[in-house]
DNA sequence: TATCTAATTTGATATTAATCTAATTAATGT
DNA sequence: ACATTAATTAGATTAATATCAAATTAGATA
């Protein structure tokens, strides 16, 4: 249920030391022992709320030497805060899937080793089918073509059809040959 | 907007049943006997989610002999679902001061003692300043006055105009005699 | 006044979650 | 191989809070 994920973003807003946190990360990159000075806290409680953060998709990290510099994720919070404003009304109604009806789909098209059998020509199970697909891949990474294909051909041989799918219904999209998950179609997922 | 209004209102949208009740009323309002039906709860839970949401502004309400009509506040929702997008964003480039230019400014300013010898007239020096003396203060802490007083003390007799100056530059914030650093000013000191 | 209905308040209970210390892991550097 | 530094995990404590039954309040009506 879609419901949910609206629930978990905001529960991880719904903190006074995230919130604070998001502030410092809104003007740059921070590590997480600078970001503990400056809250006055101890860095495994920066830890517990930095994960908190990433359940939500809200952060990007990258590591240099030792230390870990934490981002903000700024598609993936503009695109949950105004998720609440649609709520109810049926405005992505074509993702409104119920859990069963979207295993259901899964079920029919995927082999029990979870190969693709074949590609939906219905478009809302179609959308069900590569949005299942693409779940183990990570929001804010970019991935060389090369390894999207590696990843894709997990489900089927042809993954070039499947690339070509994603990049139409814009669940990624490519910059000179390298590809990265777009937040705002995807943020009702996971 | 306050950071403590921006975690109170994510706080009140982080729970399933209260979210589910904004879905209901996307759609107009409800009394609430009906929403604790159709959401299969106690009028009582209905009655603590609904105070939760109307302390944030969220719920409008008329009545009608006995039953209450409870509505969304949609203006609300939707600039309350925006305020976190601009957190942590109010600064000017004023205050990007190099390191030496900020050590000169501090050594022209201060006795070897660390008092202030006088309020710099130009805006980007005072807040130098400022910025200097509050410096062993802690974000998120809440000072009553007469501690803010005795702090400011250690650095000039005069503690009333540097309060009155920290509230003006807007590094701090005051409610109700309390004082607390503002992090969204603030999160380009060291 | 008595009575009905809807909403609220009042405990009580169970669950979640924020924070810390101490111990551990991961990656570098000597 | 050893030491260093940053981040994480584990475990414990404490504070919030979601829910309900029971009692109460507020307004409307007979």
């Amino acid at each position: 249920m879609q419901l949910n994920k609206i629930v978990e973003f905001h529960k991880a807003l719904g903190d006074l030391t995230r919130i604070r946190i998001i502030a410092l990360l809104q003007h740059g990159p921070l590590h997480g022992q600078a970001i503990a000075g400056k809250l006055g806290l101890k860095a495994p409680t920066i830890t517990h709320h930095i994960s908190k953060l990433r359940d939500v998709g809200l952060i990007k990290e990258r590591r240099e030497k030792n230390t870990i510099y934490f981002s903000l994720n700024t598609k993936i919070l503009e695109s949950s805060a105004s998720a609440i404003l649609s709520v109810g009304k049926g405005t992505t109604n074509e993702m409104i899937v119920s859990q069963e009806e979207r295993a259901d789909i899964i079920n029919n098209f995927f082999t029990k080793e979870g190969k693709l059998k074949s590609l939906p020509a219905q478009r809302k199970k179609k959308l069900v089918v590569l949005a299942h697909m693409i779940k183990a891949l990570e929001f804010g990474k970019v991935y060389p073509e090369k390894e999207v294909n590696e990843y894709l051909t997990r489900f089927h041989d042809d993954y070039a059809t499947l690339r070509r799918e994603l990049i139409m219904c814009q669940f990624m999209y490519r910059e000179n040959n390298e590809y990265e998950l777009n937040p705002e179609e995807l943020w009702w997922l996971r």
